[in-house]
DNA sequence: GTCATCATGTAAGCCGTTACATGATTGC
DNA sequence: GCAATCATGTAACGGCTTACATGATGAC
């Protein structure tokens, strides 16, 4: 039940196209770089993690060395399958490649959704890296929720009593960048209803589900 | 030799005077609550790690049961402890204050400069938030090793390829926050460049260590 | 007499990292 | 043959949090 940012992230990224490990680390550093960062130490185990819980699958990998090779020619097979393995195109070690099942796909919508928790920055930005998946009125749920965390954040900032220069820009410093990211929500909540009432009047007839309310 | 952002702040607030543990997490929070907030389960370990390593040292806090009570009358000291504490105008259980030793005194100069691994957000604003114990070539050394890599982690941002709305704002948010930190500590270091210069010809004459050179 | 607050501490656990171990393939 | 890159995994540890255990004291 943990939210696991990294699990999020994966089934993120799968939910676009099956991926090996390797590679979806690739594409987090490359996309999601300022947002998201993480390592193999942490990859691999979420891997396994999430496909002992039947989110994820392996669909591809051309045969990992047969850990029980019944008989005799053991030098014979190793001989075979070193001279010629080209599988995707290039043919690198075995990887295992993973892709969203049925009920990954029902996980990653229940994270993005879920009132998980811990609601910090990394876990927000993610999350909000996501947005397309979720309904429009989730999205605005899940911007609303967040600003009047940062809100509270600010307002638990007491205004700094006898600090000298130093340590009150620091503490300036954090509150103005709170502000921002205040601001920030703001701006994303105005589109986003801007969205929404637009496709009120101009929509064609083709929105099945609306999902439920945002409180 | 840990880089312990826990102990850099302990060591920070008892350079101004002496405190016990409760006091000093009630300071943190109140004064640096958008930098540092630490928990009980962090702050004591730490406080023993600290004694221990011959930083700090216990000054005061009504006699907390004798390990070796010599020979007799234990009854008698432990009543004679219960009856009546009232230590510090008000009576609450028995604190523990701590003080720096010179050793800690030195051990904070060290951690507030040295070049120590991680320096990542939380660690510099702790840092910078004790600046004035620094000398200003020190400040300007720090300022502009987190500059540095604060464009380092910039540069390393690509500018995002084919994400969608959602993934480009988080992303360029992120990145706007880089610009503006450095921004900020571009402001520090004109700051700080202008007071140096402004000593140079001003200065009384009693800076006896320069420090190292800044790199 | 019991509740809130002040005060100190320990234990368990989470989430993540670095470092290590292994191995295939390509290019020099 | 050797290094670099691609690829997967394990082990150890680090830092921090939550939850728990204990206890004094003042206020109601």
């Amino acid at each position: 039940m943990m939210i696991h940012v990294i699990e999020l992230a994966i089934l993120g990224l799968l939910d676009e196209a099956p991926l090996h490990g390797y590679e979806i680390r690739r594409r987090l550093r490359a996309q999601l770089g300022l947002v998201a960062n993480i390592s193999f130490g942490s990859l691999y185990p979420a891997l396994a993690r999430l496909e002992r819980a039947g989110d994820v699958e392996v669909i591809e990998g051309d045969a990992p060395a047969d850990p029980l090779p019944s008989t005799g020619s053991l030098s014979g097979e190793r001989a075979a399958s070193r001279s010629k393995r080209i599988v995707n195109g290039r043919g690198r070690r075995s990887r295992k490649v993973y892709a969203l099942t049925d009920q990954g796909r029902a996980s990653f919508t229940t994270l993005l959704t879920a009132p998980g928790g811990t609601d910090d920055s990394r876990t927000f930005g993610l999350r909000w890296s996501f947005a397309r998946h979720l309904a429009p009125t989730a999205r605005l749920a899940l911007l609303e929720r967040r600003r009047a965390q940062l809100v509270q954040h600010l307002d638990e900032a007491a205004p700094a009593p006898e600090l000298d220069t130093y340590a009150k820009s620091v503490v300036q410093h954090a509150a103005d960048g709170l502000v921002r990211d205040i601001a920030w929500l703001d701006e994303l909540i105005a589109a986003e209803r801007a969205a929404l009432n637009g496709s009120d009047t101009d929509r064609p007839a083709g929105s099945p589900a609306t999902e439920n309310a945002p409180a």
